[in-house]
DNA sequence: TGCGCCCCTGTGGTG
DNA sequence: CAGGGGCGCA
C-alpha cells in the first residue's frame, strides 16, 4: 500500500507513462485520447483530426482502460513500482515496457464494451479499418456502426415486446411516400395540400418529438387546427399499414429503439450495462431521437463522448438540432470540454477564407481554426458567362492540372444540389475527363432493381403489402389494377394482408375471374421462398430472376435502356456476394435486405479509383481533396431562394458553405455564372453574398467583366435577361465600377478555354493530323464536326482509346506530330 | 388488361 | 426538363 502522497504521484507517473503512447498527437488530442471517464465534449474543427483522436482514445480504453483518467491505485502496487513508473516516465526503457503496461492498466474496456456512432457507413467503415489496423482483430467486436444499423441490431433483438416481429422490413423514403399517396388518395384528401412530402415532413417531426400517431391526433385535436387534424389521421393510418407491414421507416428505426430503450428495464439496463464507453461522431447533427438515444445508452456509466463541430451542421432541415452540441455542458454537468482548433488539412489562404465566411454567423460556440501550413493559393472566384462556359472552365482547369501531373482522383466538384451535375458531367464527357457521381440516381433506387429487391422482400416477408403491390403484375401477368383493387379492399376490410388474398384468392366471389392467375403467382412465390432453404443466396437469387420472367422480359426488348437495366439486374447480384464476402453474422436474406435499406451511394465510394468525384456539398461533410471547386455560388442558389429572408436557414447555408470550402486541402475554387439554366429557366443571378464575405486577401477573381462591359471579342447579342446589380450585399464586385473590397483590379482571363469565343484561335487540326495530347497521349483524328463556333473532333487514341473533344478546349493540351 | 401518348407539375440537402 | 399520372385506344 501506498501512502496518500505516493498515490497521487503514481497517478500523475502513470498518466504520463500512458501519455508516451500519444506522442504523435498534439496537446488537446493526446488529452482527449486520455480523458476516458465521463462526460466529453470534442468540439473538433474541420481538418483537425478527430478520426485519428477516436482511434487513439478507444486504443487507450482497450489498453488501459481508466488508467489515464483515474485517482484510484491498485493496492498491489508497491513503493518500488512507483520509482519504476517514474523512473520509466523519464528515461523510457523498451526492455520493461511490459512491466510499465502491468502497472498502467486499470479494468481495460473489452471491446464489445465500446459502441462509436456514426451518421454514415462509410464513416463507420472507416472507423472500423483504422480500429483494426490499430488493434488488430480485437477491433471486430467494437460495436462501430451508423445509428440506424446499430438501432436495427437491437432491435431484432426485442422488437417482438413493441408488437412488431423480428423479421422487420425497412421502407425508405420512396416507399413511404408510396403509403402516404394510397392513403391520402382513400381518404379523399386533396393531393395537393396534402403532398406526400409534406405529410411526412410532419410525421417525421412528430415521431421526433416522440409522439405516436394516437397521441398527436389527439394533440391537433386539442390545438383544433383542422388541416393538421387531417395530416394526423393521416399519420395514424400510416402507422397502423407500417405495424401491419411489419415495416419500420428510418425514424421508426431510432424511435422504436428509444421507445423499447425507455419502457422496457430489463432492456435498458441490459445496453446501459453492456457498453461502458458511448462515443457520438458529428454530435451536432443528431436530432432529438438521436440524442434521446445516446442519453438512454449512456444512461449506466455516463461514459459519454461526443464529437462535433457546431460550425458543421448542416442537417437542420431534418431535424438535428444543434442545440444538442450548444447545452451538451448544461445537459452533462461537470463535462469536460476539449477544443481542436489545429487543422491539419488546407492551406492558410483556404483556411482564413472558411473563417472569414463562418464568422458572419451568430449563435456558434466560437472557434478559430489555425494551421502551420503555407498560404498556398488564394481561392480562385471565377464568373461564368453561363453554366457551360463555368462547367468549361471547371474542365479545363482539371485538364491543366492533370497534365502538371495531378491525378484525376485529387478533384472534387461540389454543388449545392443534384440538379447542377449536368451541365458539369456534359463537360467531361466532351473533354474526356473520367468522373464518378455521388448521389442523385442511385444504383438502389433503380425501377428494375427495387424491382428485384421487392421480390426478394416478399419472399422474405410476405405481409410486406407495398412490395407486393409493385411486383403481383410486373412483369405483367394479367393480374390488372382492377383486381389489385379489389383485392386490397377485401383485405382491408377483412384485417388480413394482401398476400392472405392473394394466396387463397378463391375463397372470394369478386375475384374468381383472376382466381387462376392469383393462384399461380401464388405458387411462384411460395416455390421461391422453399428455395430460400435449400440454395445459397447467389444461386437463389438467379434463379428468381429466371423463375419470375423478369430477365425473359428485358431480354426480349432491345432497347441500349433494356440491355443497361439487365446488366443492373445482375449487378446485384454482386451485391449479394459483396454482402457475403463482408458481413460478420450468419449469412441470410434478411441480413442482405438489412443492408441494403441502410446503404447509401456515398458509401460505394472507391478513393482507388482515379476519378474526379462529383457530388453535393452535403455529401462530401467528412472528406477531403487537393482540390475543390464550388459551383454556383450565386444568390439563389448557394444560398439557395428559401434561405433568402430566413436568417436560421441562412446560417445553415453559410455553415454549409464553411464546410464545403473545408473539404479543400490546396486549391479551391469558388465559381458563379451571369446567367443560368436550371429547370428550363434562365436566370440571372447575383454572386453569392459568401463570395463577398472571404476578404480579398485570400481572393483572386477571373471571369467575365461585369454586365454592360464587354470584353473583347465578345460578338453574341445581350440576350433578354433582368438587370444584374454590380454591388452586393457584402460588397463583392467583379473588378470595374462599384468601389468595393478588391475592386479595381481587371479580371484575369487565366483559361483562354474558357470565357468569351476568341477568333483569332481558329482550329489548325484537320481528319487525319496524328496528335499529342497532354493527358491522352499520341493519337489520329478520324472525324471533325464544325459546331457553333468551335468542332467536335473524334480522336482514336494509342493507349485510351477514342475520345470525342471540343478543340477549342482540347486544343491547348495538343500538338500536332 | 396493357400500352402509349400527352399533359402537367415541381424542381434543396439524407439515413 | 423529367417523371408520373390520367386517359383513350387496341
Amino acid at each position: 500500500m501506498l501512502n496518500r502522497e505516493e498515490q497521487l504521484r503514481f497517478c500523475a507517473a502513470r498518466r504520463q507513462a500512458i501519455a508516451l503512447e500519444f506522442q504523435n498527437l498534439n496537446d488537446q488530442q493526446r488529452q482527449a485520447a486520455l480523458c476516458t471517464e465521463g462526460p466529453l465534449l470534442l468540439l473538433a474543427g474541420a481538418g483537425s483530426g478527430k478520426t485519428t483522436v477516436l482511434i487513439h482514445r478507444i486504443a487507450n480504453l482497450m489498453k488501459y482502460g481508466r488508467g489515464s483518467d483515474s485517482d484510484q491505485v491498485p493496492d498491489w502496487v508497491t513503493p518500488e513500482d512507483l520509482a519504476f513508473l517514474e523512473g520509466y516516465v523519464r528515461a523510457p526503457d523498451p526492455a520493461r515496457k511490459a512491466e510499465q503496461e502491468r502497472l498502467c492498466r486499470l479494468d481495460p474496456a473489452v471491446p464489445w464494451s465500446i459502441i462509436a456512432i456514426t451518421f454514415t457507413n462509410k464513416a463507420a467503415g472507416e472507423l472500423k479499418e483504422r480500429l483494426e489496423r490499430m488493434l488488430g482483430p480485437a477491433a471486430n467486436d467494437i460495436w462501430a456502426s451508423t445509428f440506424h444499423s446499430a438501432c436495427v441490431r437491437i432491435l431484432r433483438r426485442d422488437i417482438d415486446r413493441l408488437g412488431f416481429s423480428s423479421s422487420f422490413t425497412i421502407y425508405d423514403t420512396a416507399d413511404s411516400e408510396r403509403v402516404i399517396k394510397d392513403i391520402v388518395k382513400d381518404f379523399n384528401l386533396d393531393e395537393k395540400t396534402f403532398a406526400p412530402k409534406t405529410i411526412l415532413g410532419y410525421i417525421s417531426r412528430a415521431k421526433d418529438a416522440m409522439k405516436l400517431g394516437k397521441a398527436y391526433l389527439a394533440e391537433c385535436e386539442k390545438a383544433g387546427d383542422f388541416r393538421l387534424v387531417r395530416i394526423a389521421r393521416v399519420y395514424a393510418e400510416y402507422e397502423r399499414r407500417l405495424r401491419e407491414a411489419n415495416a419500420l421507416d428510418f425514424d421508426d428505426i431510432i424511435l422504436h429503439t428509444v421507445r423499447l430503450l425507455r419502457d422496457f428495464d430489463d432492456v435498458r439496463e441490459y445496453y446501459q450495462k453492456k457498453f461502458r464507453y458511448v462515443l457520438i461522431d458529428e454530435y451536432q447533427d443528431t436530432n432529438n431521437l438521436q440524442y434521446q438515444l445516446a442519453s438512454a445508452l449512456a444512461g449506466g456509466y455516463r461514459n459519454i463522448c461526443v464529437v462535433g463541430d457546431d460550425d458543421q451542421s448542416i442537417y437542420r432541415f431534418r431535424g438535428a438540432t444543434i442545440e444538442n452540441i450548444l447545452s451538451f455542458e448544461s445537459q452533462y454537468k461537470g463535462a469536460r470540454v476539449i477544443r481542436l482548433e489545429q487543422n491539419y488539412r488546407s492551406t492558410r489562404n483556404i483556411l482564413e477564407a472558411s473563417n472569414a465566411v463562418i464568422r458572419n454567423n451568430e449563435g456558434r460556440k466560437g472557434k478559430r481554426l489555425w494551421t502551420e501550413h503555407e498560404d498556398g493559393e488564394k481561392v480562385q472566384c471565377y464568373t461564368a458567362m453561363n453554366e457551360h462556359d463555368e462547367a468549361q472552365y471547371v474542365a479545363a482547369q482539371i485538364l491543366s492540372d492533370y497534365s502538371a501531373g495531378r491525378g484525376w482522383r485529387d478533384h472534387a466538384v461540389l454543388y449545392r444540389m443534384n440538379a447542377q451535375s449536368n451541365q458539369i458531367e456534359q463537360a467531361f464527357k466532351r473533354n474526356g475527363i473520367p468522373y464518378r457521381i455521388i448521389g442523385g440516381i442511385r444504383f438502389f433506387d433503380r425501377a428494375e432493381v427495387k424491382d428485384m429487391l421487392a421480390y426478394l422482400c416478399v419472399v422474405n416477408n410476405p405481409g410486406d403489402d407495398l412490395r407486393l403491390q409493385r411486383i403481383i403484375n410486373n412483369p405483367p401477368r394479367g393480374i390488372g389494377a382492377t383486381t389489385i383493387e379489389r383485392a386490397q379492399s377485401i383485405a382491408r376490410t377483412e384485417g388480413r394482408s394482401l398476400w392472405d388474398v392473394v394466396s387463397h384468392a378463391k375463397q372470394w366471389p369478386e375475384l374468381q375471374k383472376a382466381a387462376p392467375k392469383l393462384a399461380q403467382f401464388a405458387e411462384l412465390i411460395e416455390g421461391l421462398r422453399g428455395l430460400t432453404g435449400e440454395l445459397e443466396l447467389p444461386a437463389f437469387y438467379e434463379e428468381l430472376v429466371q423463375r419470375t420472367g423478369y430477365a425473359a422480359m428485358l431480354e426480349q426488348k432491345h432497347t441500349v435502356e433494356d440491355r443497361t437495366r439487365l446488366e443492373n439486374v445482375h449487378e446485384l447480384l454482386s451485391s449479394i456476394q459483396n454482402y457475403l464476402d463482408n458481413t460478420e453474422e450468419e449469412p441470410s436474406l434478411a441480413g442482405f435486405l438489412d443492408e441494403i435499406a441502410l446503404y447509401t451511394d456515398l458509401d460505394n465510394h472507391d478513393p482507388n479509383e482515379d476519378c474526379v468525384v462529383m457530388m453535393t456539398m452535403h455529401s462530401a461533410k467528412g472528406l477531403e481533396f487537393p482540390v475543390v471547386f464550388v459551383v454556383g455560388v450565386e444568390e439563389g442558389i448557394f444560398p439557395g431562394i428559401r434561405a433568402i429572408g430566413e436568417p436560421a436557414e441562412m446560417e445553415e447555408e453559410r455553415r454549409l458553405c464553411y464546410v464545403a470550402m473545408t473539404r479543400a486541402k490546396e486549391k479551391l475554387y469558388m465559381t458563379c455564372a451571369c446567367q443560368r439554366m436550371l429547370f428550363g429557366r434562365t436566370n440571372s443571378n447575383r454572386p453569392s453574398r459568401f463570395l463577398g464575405e472571404i476578404p480579398p486577401e485570400q481572393v483572386e477573381k477571373s471571369g467575365r467583366l461585369p454586365y454592360g462591359e464587354r470584353s473583347e471579342g465578345e460578338r453574341e447579342k445581350p440576350a433578354r435577361r433582368t438587370p444584374v446589380r454590380r454591388t452586393y450585399d457584402r460588397g463583392f464586385s467583379l473588378g470595374g465600377s462599384a468601389p468595393a473590397a478588391g475592386s479595381g483590379a481587371a479580371p484575369d482571363w487565366k483559361s483562354p478555354a474558357a470565357g468569351a469565343p476568341q477568333k483569332a484561335a481558329a482550329p489548325a487540326f484537320r481528319m487525319g493530323d496524328s496528335v499529342q495530347h497532354k493527358a491522352f497521349g499520341r493519337g489520329l483524328i478520324t472525324k471533325v464536326t464544325p459546331m457553333g463556333g468551335d468542332a467536335l473532333v473524334e480522336i482514336a487514341f494509342d493507349s485510351v482509346g477514342t475520345k470525342r473533344l471540343m478543340l477549342k478546349s482540347a486544343a491547348q493540351y495538343m500538338q500536332k506530330v
